[in-house]
DNA sequence: ATTATCTGAGCAAACGTTATCTCAAGCGGC
DNA sequence: GCCGCTTGAGATAACGTTTGCTCAGATAAT
């Protein structure tokens, strides 16, 4: 155990651990704080020499510039409230990295509130990040028929949600889960297969039903036949493995198909592990996409598995841009932004 | 598309989109702004009226405090940089959620920098970093042996090492890993097993160094022998599969291990398919223990595994706590703190 | 020459708090 | 009735920026 004092330096000439304050950079450089201000951020009119010679003073003591004491006179805090109830962070951490890829440019920064759907946990964060006067807010959820149990604060603040439900009126970012059904249906498709089946999650999922729709009418769209009714059920590996002794177990009196499209990438695991035990072939006998492109299952699979990928790190940046225009009060498109998905293609529906 | 305008109101009087000061609370409870902040933040001596008066006007007006303002006095932001390299966030978000559930009360925020072990990226987050003026840093890897490609700022800031390397003389928080190999290996031991075999990562990796270490030591504490020399590999799935095969598949001239304790869930999760596969019962003929809990996992082997928990968001609690201490100039571990990890008994240890 | 315009730069006032003094009133002790 | 002490509260100066205004000198227009 050892004890370490805070530092508590108010600035004593060269004090160290002190931090450089516009003040002493526009002495060393022998101009007023004014004008160095307006070298340092591009503004105003002077003399191309003095710019420079406030760059190489600030250079010199290595001054950063102070964000708080900014952001006291701009009113922002060039900070972006990212708040969550996305506990593993599956969704939510290539959501913020996509986010703070286009922000960190322009100085912004994510503040990461993680409330567990806990309606106290919530309100306590989001005082938190009133009081910190974030520049707007982006709430990011798990699935997008849900919102947050959250009460949005004053208006005027730029809110964006994205993989949840967006309230009328609201913008929003949200995976084209549709679309991607689509890349993998009409992949399936032009590799010659015929009889593609569906096998997804729960009803209740807007994800789900929106995931079922790509595929039936890209089917339609082939004027090819769907191989049986989507097959709903869980998100998990379990739901996969039984459907694959449904599908190919019993004789059904039917043909079993040649292609699963499964909702997302567990689903497809379980399917892969009941076809492989059943001794039915991939992608030989049966091709087999996933949705999600969660690559510690769609690497596990033998063989690998072909998955449509949601672009969360795309859809963050887009966001961000998004929010970007907002606090500029350039046009943003209202309402829900759909953003690509694509299609990974591995052997588990390699060309036969 | 529509416009939308950002917010641009210099308080007028009743604009409700405003944000509401300080001196407007003062002047409805008829106090100086002097009174009316140090009655909000329980400080100094006043007439109990007073205080209850300046606070009344605070809730009628909603008032929050600027922290903004209030961080430009007291040289504080009320907030901590994590900086990390975990992409989707398996380590770093549970650690996350730990240290803002003991900061949030303390009015400290969480500002999320992923820098993806991107020198250039990790410059420009930690720049950003410095310019808000963070509190303290914590510095999150996803292995105990390597640092991230960062050069620390000014002395004097606090800075808390988690999930990676410590350097000299810093302080850091890492989980036990030691001590959950001895969770596990004593599980088995007093569950009767006497061929416990341990199955794990490569060797380049501390963790698995340490986790054989754990298991070695408590089969000698209850004069046990190993089932072989510990089988480094990969972190997959196939390693543990082909371990399986490799245990149980040919003669060795030996009884095969009736307990495997893995470095991870994935591996074990790989074994117990290949088990499986080969007939093998679990349970009965082989206990198996996995490491991490990652539930995605633990729950989809069947029988579900029994594994190891790291205990993330207690570390994260302990390192929030931590920080806290810097912060206040009081003692704090220095070196190497290791937080306790957790047994979670499911069915593939059951007893039998 | 005289006035208008432009240029380069500084002064001073914000921004919303907290912190350091100061000060008036009340009160008990002698 | 004077002195010290406490109590309650306000005035004022920070904190480190940005920004509107001012202003002297140079340059261009009349």
């Amino acid at each position: 155990m050892s004890t370490m004092q805070p530092q508590k330096n108010r600035s004593t000439s060269t004090d160290s651990g002190a931090r450089v304050t516009l003040r002493e950079v526009a002495a060393l450089a022998g101009v007023s704080v004014t004008t160095a201000s307006r070298a340092l951020n591009d503004a105003g009119r002077m003399q191309p020499e003095t710019r420079r010679r406030v760059r190489q003073a600030a250079q010199t003591l290595g001054y950063r510039p102070n964000s708080i004491a900014r952001g006291l006179v701009q009113n922002r805090s060039f900070t972006l409230g990212l708040l969550t109830n996305d506990i593993y962070g599956r969704f939510t951490l290539p959501i913020a990295t996509g986010l703070s890829r286009v922000l960190a440019d322009r100085g912004v920064s994510v503040l990461l509130s993680s409330c567990h759907d806990d309606p106290r946990m919530t309100r306590l964060n989001l005082e938190a990040l009133e009081e910190k006067r974030v520049d707007g807010l982006v709430i990011a959820g798990r699935r997008i028929d849900r919102s947050l149990p959250v009460e949005l604060p004053r208006s005027g603040l730029p809110i964006l949600h994205v993989m949840s439900a967006v309230p009328e009126g609201g913008v929003g970012f949200l995976p084209d889960d549709r679309g991607g059904a689509r890349l993998a249906t009409q992949h399936l498709v032009n590799l010659g297969r015929r009889r593609i089946a569906h096998l997804t999650g729960p009803r209740g999922f807007e994800s789900a039903r929106l995931r079922e729709l790509g595929w039936r009418y890209t089917l339609e769209d082939n004027h090819a036949d769907a191989w049986g009714p989507a097959l709903f059920g869980e998100w998990s590996e379990q739901h996969g493995f039984e459907a694959a002794l449904q599908m190919f177990g019993a004789d059904r009196g039917q043909l079993p198909p040649d292609a699963v499209f499964c909702g997302n990438d567990q689903i497809a695991r379980g399917l892969i592990d009941g076809l492989t035990r059943l001794g039915v072939r991939i992608p030989e006998d049966v091709a087999v996409v996933g949705f999600d492109n969660w690559e510690i299952f769609a690497d596990a699979t033998r063989p690998p598995l072909t998955t449509v990928d949601m672009g969360l790190v795309e859809l963050g940046r887009r966001a961000g841009l998004g929010f970007l225009n907002m606090i500029e009060g350039l046009p943003v498109t209202e309402g829900v932004t759909h953003t690509p998905t694509e299609l990974v293609v591995r052997a588990s529906s390699a060309d036969t």
